[in-house]
DNA sequence: GTCCACAAAACTGTATACAGTTTAACGACG
DNA sequence: CGTCGTTAAACTGTATACAGTTTTGTGGAC
């Protein structure tokens, strides 16, 4: 769900958001204060303002003196945030199942019908936003904007494990999914509705490279894995 | 879990998260920057620094050019966070149980002696911050800190809503039901364990006095609410 | 040619300055 | 005496300045 934001510092930390969730800059870049201030035309303080923001969301890392990078998640991070996902979703999808208007329904169905165009024109950063936008949907259609802003910065971390671990799921796949989840939705169908969306997230974390080293620009502990 | 920050900025931000949690500043107060900076003997950029990350916390509410104010919780916020708690607490005591370790039982009990102590001193202050400390302990203890940091949150805005709609929950009886609750992560008893969980935030809830109106500092909206 | 020491540049962390807005005080007028 | 309009004080929002640290670059010794 992008959303602009009133304050200039929002509006850039939502700019850097976008950035980072549509894979424009890579998990592991320095964002240097200087630069960033320059390209939107404001002074280091907005900057820095906006950066503590998405640090606290963990979506960058600030290293004392060193600077802000943009976040990479362990492969252990990565397991806990779909185990946090696991725990909130499916009851989310059995609560909505329980209340939802054939007019949300529409929603997500409109909703679905962008994602099939993004994953046909293989416009992957509109595709990558879209899939992580369905979930965030589906938290505010439920009318809990606690629930809504957790989500939220839950499926931004998500997006970064699909970044640093090169997630083989196919978007279509993905979508596949939606389709069936808001099937069951429409059904009234609230149990098959939650598993389907267990299994969902289930998928998706199983189609991350767990295994494989996430890439880093910790160059100390990159080189440490090759010595014999 | 008071946890000490290395930056100042932090420090600073936990500090008022002290005060807020012991109810040492009131819910719709307004945070002077000026005074704050004086009081912690730095400039007002590192508070303006707090405030911000307190602000994402909802733990303080920004209002633009007029400045920063201890959060309140309306009716149906507060009853959104329980919802939310509600879908992970109950999760998060069934799978602890199956992985507790006598040691970590152990620290749970030591927890709960605290709290014991706390109530039988009349400890206002010490003792809301340990009753929510318990279940930000299991989270910790759970060795999944994504689900520890969305729990911290939901935990200081609880404590809010604590203030804003001056529970009549004992603490006692809370700790009561926190001691009844490790009873059944120790003897094993996962689905006792949950069960007790969702009582507990029930009965926490069912407490708050959710049909008062909230206290605010928004005085238009207080005197409107006494028009005929 | 490589390694180390040292100096310069770049960058972050904090404080201060200034502009714009809000809030409070004051006085005139009804 | 109360109300409204005006003005001063207080406060926030943003930019700039400066100190301290890290990083980069350079020259000399081996």
């Amino acid at each position: 769900m992008r959303r602009m934001e009133r304050t200039s510092t929002s509006a850039i930390a939502q700019a850097l958001t976008d950035a980072i969730v549509e894979r424009r800059v890579q998990p592991g870049a320095k964002l240097v204060e200087q630069k960033l201030a320059e390209h939107f035309g404001v002074s280091r303080t907005l900057v820095r303002q906006a950066l503590h923001q998405l640090a606290q969301q963990r979506l960058v890392t600030l290293s004392p003196a060193r600077g802000a990078f943009v976040a990479t998640l362990s492969a252990q991070e990565a397991r806990q945030v779909f185990m946090v996902r696991r725990m909130l979703e499916p009851q989310m999808a059995r609560a909505f199942t329980e209340q939802a208007t054939p007019a949300q329904i529409a929603l997500l169905r409109a909703h679905l019908a962008q994602e099939q165009t993004a994953v046909a024109d293989r416009d992957a950063a509109g595709r990558t936003r879209l899939l992580a936008d369905f979930h965030a949907l589906l938290a505010e259609l439920m009318g809990n904007a606690v629930l809504a802003q957790v989500l939220q910065d839950l499926l931004a971390r998500s997006a970064i494990a699909a970044l640093s671990f090169q997630s083989a799921h196919a978007a279509s796949h993905s979508s596949d999914e939606h389709v069936a989840l808001v099937d069951a939705i429409e059904a009234g169908d609230a149990e098959r509705a939650a598993q389907l969306m267990t299994d969902h997230l289930d998928h998706v974390e199983a189609h991350l490279r767990l295994d494989r080293p996430a890439p880093t620009h910790d160059l100390p502990a990159a080189l440490a894995r090759h010595t014999h």
